[in-house]
DNA sequence: ATCATAACGCTTTTT
DNA sequence: GCGTTATGAT
């Protein structure tokens, strides 16, 4: 046999054990794997096992290196491996530990692998997934988002470009309080010059490339008023964002482009390192995520991208589906691998999404298909108004659980947030076990940001925006006045505001006030020097108690609920630090600012999800719901002047259909309270344009529906009457946690309402209650509580009584209660 | 400084 | 309709 056929024969024999070991995915996916080198596109349809692929794939590499898509074969193997390799390739199961060294080729270590996402909780869930593939070296792997790794990147090797590398990052809130100050001091009023918008301006000027100077001439150039107010913005946030050592979530991206494009050795120090790169949900990505991408690919362009043209939902944010369309243009010889098998939905389902996007034109094409039964049709539930859609929902729900589903089966979803309103109320009034996913979030809580503003300022003294938050906070008679005069110098000087508040004794219109501000720096110099030397947990007490912050605070209801949410921020901390490997409050505040709450929607709970449909992709339930299916609202009213607009409410629509595992019931109701004012729509065109062969429509649209039952009297009773009732005390119950909307973490916490006028004297206090506990209830005698669930601003209760278990709204039922 | 009232304005929002 | 924010009064 001469070399020419033996390697053949080598190639071929070890290409077939590397499939035995991916012997478990099917073809287009076991395909996806093995094509290790070179540009590649995977169009993974909704629930085409992507998540799997990507798993697999980096498994092929780490163990084979580049041996499934090589011919080349190693000049030591002879005649006795070949045999080897062959009797192996007949073989079934997992492969052995020594074949497998003898089939790689170039095996890769973990830390050349970088795989990027963009949420936390997707690269949470692809660490996990790797290391119970691969085990601990599996952590080496860069599986984290976009903004974490540029973060990484720019910690290393910013210092270059002028950055320092301690810089702080600034959230979504904090760059508009930034802008709005910028604004104010350029006389730009705001009506005209919406702070939101100038951001998002700047946002995309840097999506392409632009300074502020090239802002400011491209404007020039275009003879644009407008655009050259915004360009004088632009350059003014840029500086404070700069002399603050601070970057706003764009620059972390924008800033690491600039760093690869214009600096060659940082640039080739990361293009070796990296020797492959991937890219989850490419259709999301903006331009600079593109650049960023195929920068760290570079020549070797080993770049594998994952995504779903029909799934892009964030045009609107700067995201382009240009980068899906045209990825083979970008890179020449790229492969294109389509995964088309379906494995979460039933057939009537996914006949129903494709039939739905099929209307788009923007697409590439692909057509899901699955080997799961056709199931059950769609149900197109059509209500009198809001109020009865969100009852059907609830009841709907009730009777699948009475017929043994659990409420974790089930997700509501709609098109806007304020929506979930109308669906609370029913979901509070039947008693059905709840969470809104969304909303105002745990880390925008005032005092959760002002005691991260103190983090940040020990961190970053630089840090001009926290530390105006912090500065009189708890009041220290650090008035309006001095903090103006303060930022007036340091504006003028250049200089942070905490470097001129040192030296207020020069400066004749701080004079008096400059006790106070002395009193302020040691406090800050005392905390920078605790930090050095306490562990994380012990710093964090001590700059509760120095700051005062908490005995400032009192010990009101409401104090006390937000004392628990500094309480909650601890114990982030103390997680932080027990997983990180060197913990740092630097390190800490990085976490913190890249979190979101979405990371923490805890889906297996067992309680019905609500939320937009947005922030339901890469989700799936076995129900879904999918209400306020009408013109003007799904679509949205907005979005129909423009073809592409449309699209994106099509694709939008689409996500939504293909997270339904089982059953997927769409409601609409004739008539809806939005903005104040009743409206009546008809039902949406993305409704009908599913074919009657997937969805049953209602022959004779009428109020109501068949299956509603008689809402159970027993819990009602109370709920209807006290339903208004608003009580703040006793909420606090252990159990009772989780980050939702509106303060749902201690009863109204963040948001407290006032209370209503009330005829009835003062409130009892409600009882805490955990399971186990014995309760006499007015009507119903004596009973155990089974269960304690939390809910947005109250929480349900399942009590045994004698046999007969009965659920029971605290809020509502709380006064008829009493523990024994 | 803290509260109360008026005024506005409003898709979606991975970081 | 509701929730957030700006402004003014005590």
């Amino acid at each position: 046999m001469d070399r020419k056929e033996f390697e053949k024969r080598f190639a071929a024999a070890r290409r077939a054990v590397i499939e035995r070991d991916f012997a478990d995915l099917n073809e287009m996916q076991r395909r996806s794997v093995m094509a290790t080198e070179g540009p590649l596109l995977l169009l993974a349809g909704a629930g085409s096992g992507k998540t799997t692929v990507l798993i697999n794939r980096i498994a092929n590499l780490i163990r084979y290196g580049r041996a499934s898509d090589s011919d080349e074969v190693p000049e030591e193997a002879g005649e006795a491996e070949l045999a080897a390799l062959e009797e192996e390739a007949g073989k079934t199961g997992e492969v052995p530990e020594e074949v497998r060294e003898l089939c790689g080729l170039d095996p890769v270590e973990p830390w050349r692998i970088i795989a990027i996402t963009f949420t936390n909780k997707a690269a949470d869930e692809l660490k996990t997934r790797l290391e119970k593939k691969l085990g601990p070296g599996a952590q080496d792997i860069w599986a984290m988002t976009f903004h974490s790794a540029c973060v990484r990147i720019l910690r290393k090797s910013v210092e270059v470009l002028g950055i320092s590398p301690k810089f702080t990052i600034y959230d979504s809130a904090d760059s508009a309080a930034v802008m709005k100050r910028v604004l104010r001091e350029l006389n730009m009023d705001e009506k005209q010059f919406p702070p939101k918008q100038v951001l998002s301006v700047i946002s995309r000027a840097k999506d392409r490339l632009q300074s502020p100077a090239d802002f400011e001439a491209a404007a020039e150039k275009a003879w644009d008023p407008r655009q050259k107010y915004i360009a004088k913005a632009y350059r003014e946030y840029s500086r404070r964002l700069l002399s603050a050592d601070a970057l706003d979530f764009d620059d972390l991206i924008y800033y690491t482009v600039l760093l690869l494009r214009d600096y060659p050795e940082v640039r080739g120090e990361w293009q070796r390192r990296f020797r492959y790169v991937l890219v989850d949900e490419y259709q999301d990505t903006s331009n600079l995520q593109y650049l960023l991408a195929a920068m760290l690919a570079g020549e070797r362009e080993n770049i594998c991208v994952v995504g779903d043209d029909d799934q892009s939902i964030y045009r609107f944010r700067g995201a382009t589906i240009e980068n899906i369309l045209s990825f083979e243009n970008r890179f020449r010889d790229a492969r294109v691998i389509k995964l088309e098998q379906n494995y979460r939905s039933t057939g009537h389902i996914l006949g129903a999404a494709n039939s739905v996007i099929r209307n788009n034109s923007e697409r590439r094409g692909k057509n899901l298909w699955t080997a799961a039964g056709e199931g059950e049709k769609l149900v197109l539930h059509v209500a009198e108004g809001d109020d009865a859609e969100a009852e059907f929902v609830a009841e709907t729900i009730l009777n699948a659980v009475a017929g043994g589903m659990r409420w974790s089966d089930f997700a509501v979803l709609y098109r806007m947030n304020v929506q979930s309103n109308r669906l609370e109320y029913a979901f509070k009034r039947l008693a059905v076990p709840y969470k809104v996913v969304g909303g105002t979030r745990f880390f925008d809580r005032a005092e959760i940001k002002d005691i991260t503003s103190y983090l940040a300022v020990v961190n970053n003294p630089a840090d001009d925006l926290r530390l105006l938050r912090v500065i009189n906070n708890p009041p220290r008679g650090i008035g309006e006045t001095t903090v103006e005069r303060l930022r007036t110098a340091a504006g003028a000087e250049r200089r942070p505001i905490l470097d001129v508040a040192a030296d207020a004794g020069r400066y004749p219109e701080l004079k008096s006030a400059a006790g106070k501000l002395m009193g302020f720096i040691s406090l800050i110099m005392e905390l920078r020097s605790l930090a050095e030397t306490l562990t994380l947990e012990e710093f964090y007490d001590a700059l509760l108690e120095k700051t005062g912050y908490m005995e400032a605070l009192g010990d009101s209801d409401e104090a006390l609920a937000r004392k628990d949410n500094i309480m909650e921020l601890k114990s982030n901390i103390v997680n932080y630090a027990a997983g990180a490997e060197t913990p740092s409050l630097a390190g800490f505040l990085d976490e913190i600012a890249l979190y979101t709450d979405l990371d923490s929607v805890d889906v297996g709970g067992e309680s019905v999800i609500l939320m937009t449909v947005h922030s339901a992709k890469g989700l799936e339930f076995p129900w879904v719901f999918l209400v306020g299916m009408e013109e003007n609202l799904f679509p949205s009213g907005r979005s129909t002047n423009s073809e592409e607009e449309l699209e994106e409410e099509r694709r939008l629509c689409y996500v939504a259909l293909t997270r339904a595992k089982k059953r997927l019931i769409l409601t609409a109701a004739r008539r809806r309270l939005l903005f104040g004012h009743t409206t009546a729509n008809a039902v949406s065109r993305f409704v009908e344009e599913i074919p009657d062969e997937h969805i049953d429509r209602p022959a004779e649209p009428r109020m109501g529906g068949g299956f509603i039952r008689e809402p159970d009297p027993d819990f009602l009773e109370f709920s209807y009457r006290e339903s208004r009732r608003e009580d703040r005390r006793g909420q606090d119950m252990g159990a009772y946690r989780g980050y939702g909307r509106r303060g749902s973490f201690s009863g109204g916490a963040a948001a407290p309402r006032p209370a209503p006028k009330r005829t009835v004297s003062g409130p009892a206090p409600l009882p805490e209650l955990s399971a186990g506990d014995r309760i006499r209830h007015r009507a119903f005698g004596e009973g155990t509580v089974v269960s304690v669930t939390s809910m947005p601003g109250d929480a349900l209760l399942t009590v045994d009584f004698g046999g007969t278990q009965k659920r029971l709204m605290l809020k509502a039922a709380g006064a008829f209660i009493t523990k024994i």
